[in-house]
DNA sequence: TTGTACGCGTTATCAC
DNA sequence: GTGATAACGCGTACAA
C-alpha cells in the first residue's frame, strides 16, 4: 500500500513535525506556537487561528518528554507494580488507581513483579529512570531502603497491601489479622474445634498477619494450635487442592477450612466440589459467583477498588504538596454470611 | 563556560543528581559518565569504578526523558487502551500484553476508555503527546481516521477484539461469529428451536458479529429468526437480569438462553438462579467457577491472555522495523461442553 | 502582541 | 581513553 500523499507544500516527511516546523509554515516565531499550543493568553486572535490551521495541516503534536524535560519532572504519570494484573484482587486495586489518575490526566503505567524481588527492584528502577511522579506499590521485596533517596527528591511512594522494610513511607493495609480472626472466631462459634487453614507464604506480611489472627481466635476461645491442619506456599492451585487433600485425609481431620486468598479459595473449592464431606468453608477475599456455588460460600470481603482509589488520592495530595504525616490506613473487613461457613461440624463416618 | 557558581560543594539537597553533578565529584567529563552509564566500550578500568562509585553515592538514577528526547522517540513505553481494566477479559489481555514488553524492557501505560468514544480519544491524545511507541487499543470509536497521520510517522498502531473504522490498521479479532453459530447450532443439535439472546450493543462490531452467527445458525437449520427473543444493550448486570425476566415469562419462551459475554453471562445466571425452569444456557467467554456451579456452565471459550501476546508481538515486530503487510489476526473459540448446554427443551408448565 | 536567547539532561560527533 | 560542543523540542525570562 501506498501511502497517501495530501496536498500540502510540505513534503510529507517521516519524521514528526515540531512547533519549529509549524512556526516556519505559519510564518510566525517559535514562541508565538507555543504560546497558541499552551493556550496562553496574550496571542492575537488571527495568528491564533492561522498557528492552529497549520497545526492541523500538519498533524503536530506537542512533545511532552520535550515539556516534561524543560519543565522539571512533570511527566504526568504514575506508576502501579503489583503482583499480577490478571488477578482480579490486582485488577480492582488498577482500575481505582486509574479512575483517580484521569481526574487529574495522568497517565498509569502497570507492571507485574510476580512476586518476585528481583524484578520488582528492576521494574522500580526502570520507572525512576523515566521520571514518573509517583509510585503505588504492592510490595514482593523484603528491602526498601534503595528507595529513601528518591523519597528524598520528593517523589511520592505509597504501598499497598504490605508494609514497606526498612522504609517509612505511606501505607495501606487490609486489616489481615482482624478479618481472619473474624473468620476463626465464626467458625469455633458454629461449633468448629478443628479449623484447617490453607495460605501462600507465610512469612510475607499478609500471610503472616492472617496466621497471627487464625493463632488469636484459636488462643482467645481456648483451642489448642495444631500445626499439623496447617498448609502453607499453596498460591499455585495444583499444591492448594494438594493441601486440600491432605486435610480431608488427616488421621483427625478438620471440620472447617479458611483459606487465605481469592486463588486459594478457588482451587480448595474446585478439590472440595467432588467430595461428600459436608465441611464448613471461609475464604478470605470475596470473588465473582461466591453467592451461586451449590453451597454459597462465606468470605472476608474488603474493597479493593477502595483501595486503589484511596492510595491514588493520597498519591495526588503528596504531588500537590499537601504537608501530611506519613499515613497508615486500614481497609476494614467484613464477613459476609452466604453458607459455608455456617455449616456445623460433621465427622467423617 | 567561566562563570561555574552553581555546584561548588554541598551534598545534593532537593535537586536529583545529573551525570553532569557525577562528572564534577569524579572529577572526569560529562561524557565519560555517560559512557559509564550506558556501558560503553573504551573507558578505563579505574576511571569506570570511581564514576559508578559515585554514582552510587550520590544516587544518580539516569534521565531516560532527557534521554529519549536526545535519541529520538524511544521512550521504551507503549501503550494499551481498553474498556474496564476490572474485566477480567481485559485484565488477561493485559497480562499477556506486559509479559511480552517486559521481555523487551518497555513499560506499559493501561487506560480504560469505559466504553465512551470521547473519552478514548482523550486518551489517544495524551498518549500520542507523550511519545509512546506503539499504541494498542480496543476500540470504542467509531472513526478512527485521526490515527491515519500517526500511522504514517511510523508510529504501530494494533486494533484488538474489534476492527478500526475509516482506517487500515493490523487487527487481532476473536472469531465472534463462528464461536456463536458454534453455540446456537449445539443448542439446536440438542432440539431447541426457540432460543433466546441477550447481548449488549448489536451495533458494536462484536455485538454485530455475533448477532449475525446466531442468525446464520438459524437460517442454515431452518429455523425461524423471532426478535422477539433478543434482548440488546444489557451490559448492566440489572438490565441483564430483566432481560432474563422478560423472556421467562414470555408467552411463547425460549428453552435456551445464549448470553454475549462473560458479564451478562453471570447476570443472567443469577438471574436463574432461583428459577425452578430447567433453561439450557451458553455463554460467550469462559469466566472462573463456570464448571462448579450448581449446573456446570457450558460456554464459547477462547484465550484473551493470548491475544494480548499476540497483538503486543506484532507490535515489536513493527517497531524492530519488520515489514510486514497489514496483519489481520483471528483468535479461534472453542465450545466447552459443561452441562448447561446440553440440556433439552423442558416446556413450562 | 511577538520574538530572541538560553537551559532542561542526555547522547552523537569529532576532535585530542 | 577522554573531552568539548552541538543538538533533541520545548518553556522561561526578558527584550522589542
Amino acid at each position: 500500500m501506498e501511502p497517501k500523499v495530501e496536498s500540502t507544500d510540505m513534503p510529507v516527511s517521516k519524521s514528526r513535525p515540531t512547533m519549529q516546523d509549524v512556526a516556519f509554515a505559519a510564518g510566525v516565531s517559535l514562541k508565538t506556537v507555543s504560546r497558541v499550543v499552551n493556550n496562553e493568553p496574550r496571542v492575537d486572535k488571527q495568528t491564533k487561528e492561522r498557528v492552529n490551521k497549520v497545526i492541523a495541516e500538519l498533524g503536530f503534536r506537542r512533545n511532552d518528554i520535550a515539556r516534561s524535560l524543560r519543565q522539571g519532572q512533570a511527566s504526568s504519570m504514575i506508576s502501579l507494580v503489583i503482583e499480577d494484573i490478571a488477578n482480579p484482587f490486582y485488577s480492582h486495586i488498577a482500575r481505582g488507581v486509574e479512575m483517580v489518575a484521569q481526574q487529574y490526566n495522568y497517565m498509569v503505567t502497570i507492571s507485574s513483579s510476580e512476586e518476585n524481588p528481583v524484578r520488582e527492584r528492576g521494574l522500580v528502577n526502570g520507572i525512576l529512570r523515566r521520571r514518573v511522579e509517583g509510585l503505588l506499590i504492592v510490595p514482593a521485596g523484603h528491602d526498601h531502603s534503595y528507595l529513601a533517596a528518591e523519597q528524598r527528591l520528593g517523589t511520592p511512594i505509597i504501598f499497598l497491601d504490605r508494609p514497606p522494610v526498612n522504609l517509612v513511607a505511606d501505607t495501606i493495609l487490609l486489616d489481615n489479622r482482624g478479618g481472619t480472626y473474624r473468620a476463626i472466631t465464626h467458625l469455633i462459634e458454629h461449633g468448629h474445634r478443628r479449623i484447617g487453614m490453607i495460605g501462600g507464604n507465610p512469612f510475607v506480611f499478609t500471610g503472616a498477619e492472617r496466621l497471627a489472627g487464625y493463632r488469636a481466635a484459636l488462643h482467645d476461645h481456648g483451642l489448642l494450635f495444631d500445626p499439623s491442619l496447617l498448609r502453607f506456599d499453596r498460591d499455585d492451585p495444583k499444591r492448594a487442592q494438594e493441601a486440600t487433600h491432605e486435610l480431608l485425609t488427616h488421621p483427625d481431620p478438620p471440620t472447617a477450612l479458611f483459606a487465605t486468598s481469592n486463588r486459594i479459595s478457588v482451587a480448595v473449592l474446585q478439590a472440595l466440589h467432588h467430595s461428600t464431606q459436608g465441611i464448613a468453608f471461609i475464604g478470605f477475599d470475596d470473588f465473582e459467583l461466591a453467592a451461586m456455588l451449590p453451597l454459597p460460600v462465606t468470605v472476608i470481603a474488603h474493597n479493593p477498588l477502595d483501595m486503589g482509589q484511596r492510595a491514588a488520592e493520597l498519591l495526588f495530595a503528596r504531588l500537590q504538596g499537601e504537608e501530611l504525616p506519613t499515613q497508615n490506613l486500614t481497609i476494614p473487613t467484613e464477613l459476609i454470611i452466604r453458607g459455608s461457613g455456617e455449616l456445623p461440624p460433621c465427622h467423617k463416618e
